[in-house]
RNA sequence: GGGCGGUUAGCUCAGUUGGUUAGAGCGUCACAUUGACAUUGUGAAGGUCACAGGUUCAAAUCCUGUAUCGCCCACCA
């Protein structure tokens, strides 16, 4: 045994040798055990692993080869993520740093560009995720652009269309104007931005009153439709007279509704549908007593149209807006105010949010399905109420039920080219009412032939791709459905281990499609981690140059030293806190490992092998307290309490196995003439040492592995302490 | 506006259903050691458990309130 650990070429020798033995494949291990399953969060194919990663792998690892070890049928089923917007973003950026214009670029050469991209990056962090030593099976390993996952995304689109929980609509959407798409509701950011608020009189056709409208918008005036007041607001009896647009003098009706807020500005609201997803909503409500149709006078670049007027158009939104106080300083009723609000952002560009009205592709979250089953929300909530599935920390049950309280329809449509195409078709001709009765929406992933409702050819291709969301949504139940039988063997997955920044973006998700889909929950258990954070709790980032590169700590500390530093000190739920100290000292008990086993192997006596030995009292003792720290180890791995097992067994190893058992059966080694004394004692220390390193191993696989090569083989049961009986 | 969480040693954090003297790691200080140890060992100092009430034989822990920090959600223009 060498007189050092040198993890620099262990490690790569070991997982080279673990990988070989196809031990990773749950099909190839020797027992009749439950199958455990854990699905791999597909990391984005759009960079290289950071700390975060590291911390997922080590966790699910811990689960994985704890489960191993006691004997399960273990799974862990690894991909990557093609993370369609986050992508193009990160793309795009590349692109501008190139000089390149992303919007130059024909679509079909940007997917293919883009592709290359991702592919590289996923080749590059498999390497990565092998260096961190994650057990998963390889052959196993899935691509969320894989034929066979996109097809299972197009047949869970079809269905929840025939179950009427998918609808294309013309509603309101978030738009952000840099990149050229709509956004979900949880793709925006709220900042608080000041504004000013404007009072403008908007004058009674029929007399010289005048309602006074607060709105901190006076460019989108010309799409005006209507006035709406309160009803309980001092204007309520001016609802049913005509009111004048005080920029282009159109005729509003004054109308009445409780979504304008009494309190707010003036009690009285300009209503601008096709800009505000309020003022669609209201007139929604008022649509028999609006003569007009609402208009759209921004268009996607952010410039006013031509129907804006002569003055407005062409203008970007803040310069119209101010050349639109220009034109109304007559029709102010009072002096604009500061005011402070929250305005729609775009979570990666920090642009502001355009509410535009576009025909998209919804999800009906709270509604029922034709068939009167529920809806997805109540799935999902029924499920966690009912403790099919179970948060850890159960704080997040919480967090989660509140936001499945007020949720909206969730926009699936993409206007970006790196994703899945919406698989739908539109006739064009709608020659008799079957196909009008459907809009002329074909589902279907290839072009049909011709129209299945009128028998039309025209048929075009819708261009959208979906949220990315909508098909990772499904990866639980995608991936296992790749293979046959899997499905059957390891579904519903035991733990998903995710980070919980994405609870809502995928969790939430993958319960509701999950359970919409199979019937069944997607996994019992959510294990939720925190942002990595640094020893004085600040956010890593590249910019305070506080950020620590897993693959490169590793590579001078050793992996287990980096696994271990993110496992310990912190609790489910809670940030983890590293530093390069924190490695630093984790790497010293790499070696602690290593040199306590040197010690003990060096101890074995051949020639005593045949000796019986004759245990003293505190040898039995000892072997208690193992025995004793073993339960609870158990007991804290089964309660997903990591840390604290983790902690158990850094101090039982160091301080009471290392510091106090082997000081004190020194004087018993060596050349004690008493053989069954000195048998005793190494026999102890043997045992105590490969019960160790069996529970390290989940933590730091690649030193108690090493070790464990260097046993004498009539303790090594198996060709692997991998695979060892826990 | 609604919700969730934190406040314990110089720093980062534990503290299970209330129950001896409130713990760990790092840091600090003293001493020892060339050892199986890219060092390590032994020991020490250091806390009004944010604050104020309350429940209890007993509160860091349960209840109420206050302060303060953080996070999430959100269609008052």
């Amino acid at each position: 045994m060498d007189t050092r650990y040198n993890h620099k070429e262990l490690e790569d020798k070991t997982y080279e040798s673990w990988e070989k033995s196809g031990l990773f494949n749950p099909d190839n291990l020797n027992t009749d055990g439950e199958p455990f399953t854990v699905i791999m969060p597909p990391p984005n194919a759009n960079g290289s692993l950071h700390i975060g990663h590291a911390l997922f792998v080590t966790l699910q690892d811990i689960m994985i080869r704890y489960a191993r070890m006691k004997g399960r049928k273990a799974l862990w089923l690894p991909g990557a993520d093609h993370a369609g917007f986050e992508t193009q973003v990160v793309y795009n950026k590349k692109l501008e740093k190139e000089g390149r214009s992303f919007w130059k670029i024909p679509k079909e050469e940007l997917y293919e560009e883009i592709k290359n991209f991702t592919l590289s990056n996923k080749q590059y962090m498999k390497g990565q995720l092998k260096k961190l030593g994650a057990s998963c099976d390889w052959s196993r390993e899935k691509f969320t652009l894989d034929d066979d996952i996109k097809e299972v995304v197009y047949e869970t689109f079809k269905s929840l269309y025939d179950d009427g929980l998918v609808y294309r609509a013309e509603q309101p959407v978030n738009w952000c104007i840099k990149h050229q798409t709509t956004l979900s509701d949880l793709e925006i950011k709220h900042e608080e931005k000041t504004d000013k608020l404007y009072y403008i009189k908007y004058k009674l056709s029929d007399s010289d009153e005048f309602i006074e409208v607060a709105t901190t918008r006076p460019e989108t005036i010309p799409a005006d439709i209507a006035v709406a007041v309160h009803p309980e607001s001092k204007w309520s009896k001016l609802v049913g007279r005509k009111a004048i647009n005080p920029i282009n003098s159109k005729e509003l009706p004054v109308i009445s509704d409780k979504l304008v807020e009494l309190d707010f500005g003036t009690g009285a609201l300009k209503i601008t549908p096709y800009h505000d997803s309020t003022d669609f909503t209201i007139w929604k409500n008022h649509e028999s007593e609006i003569e007009s149709k609402p208009i759209s006078i921004i268009d996607q670049y952010g410039k006013m149209t031509a129907e804006a007027g002569s003055k407005l158009e062409g203008l970007k939104i803040k310069n119209a807006r101010s050349q639109a106080e220009e034109i109304l300083k007559e029709s102010f009723s009072r002096e604009p105010e500061e005011y402070k609000h929250q305005v729609a952002v775009c979570y990666k560009c920090g642009s502001i949010i355009e509410p535009r009205v576009m025909m998209q592709w919804f999800v009906k979250m709270t509604e029922k399905s034709n068939d009167k089953k529920l809806s997805l929300r109540d799935l999902a909530v029924n499920a966690v109420k009912s403790g099919k599935i179970k948060f850890v920390s159960d704080r997040f049950e919480k967090i989660f039920m509140h936001w499945m309280s007020n949720l909206r329809d969730w926009n699936i449509s993409r206007q970006i080219v790196w994703g899945i195409r919406i698989p739908a078709w539109y006739c064009t001709d709608q020659k008799n009412d079957a196909c009008r009765k459907k809009n002329g929406i074909i589902i279907s992933n290839n072009k049909p032939d011709k129209c299945p409702y009128c028998g039309s050819t025209d048929l075009i291709p819708e261009e959208d791709v979906f949220d990315t969301w909508f098909s990772s949504g499904q990866w639980p139940f995608a991936t296992l459905m790749s293979k046959p039988g899997d499905f059957e063997k390891f579904y519903p997955t035991d733990v998903m281990e995710t980070g919980w920044d994405i609870i809502f973006f995928w969790v939430a998700r993958m319960i509701m499609l999950g359970i919409y889909r199979t019937g069944d929950v997607p996994f019992r258990t959510v294990y939720l981690h925190g942002l990595v954070r640094d020893k004085d709790r600040q956010k890593m980032s590249k910019s305070k140059g506080n950020v620590i590169n897993p693959l490169e700590v590793a590579d001078i500390y050793g992996t287990d030293a980096v696994r271990i530093s993110l496992v310990i000190g912190s609790v489910a739920g809670n940030d983890p806190v590293i530093s390069e100290d924190k490695i630093k000292g984790y790497r010293n008990f790499t070696t602690k490992i290593w040199n306590a086993a040197r010690f003990v192997l060096m101890n074995l006596d051949e020639k005593i092998d045949n000796i019986e030995p004759v245990f003293t009292e505190e040898d039995k003792a000892d072997i208690e307290r193992l025995n004793g720290v073993k339960k609870e180890v158990e007991s804290q791995l089964d309660n997903y309490d990591f840390n604290h097992a983790g902690e158990t067994l850094y101090h039982y190893f160091w301080h009471e196995f290392a510091d106090k058992v082997i000081e004190s059966k020194k004087p018993r080694l060596a050349d004690n003439p008493n053989k069954e004394d000195k048998k005793a004692a190494t026999e102890t220390l043997l045992k105590i040492l490969v019960a160790s390193l069996k529970m390290l191993h989940p933590f730091m696989p690649f030193v108690t592995e090493s070790a464990y090569q260097e046993l004498p083989e009539k303790v090594r049961t198996k060709e692997f302490l991998m695979i060892e009986n826990w």
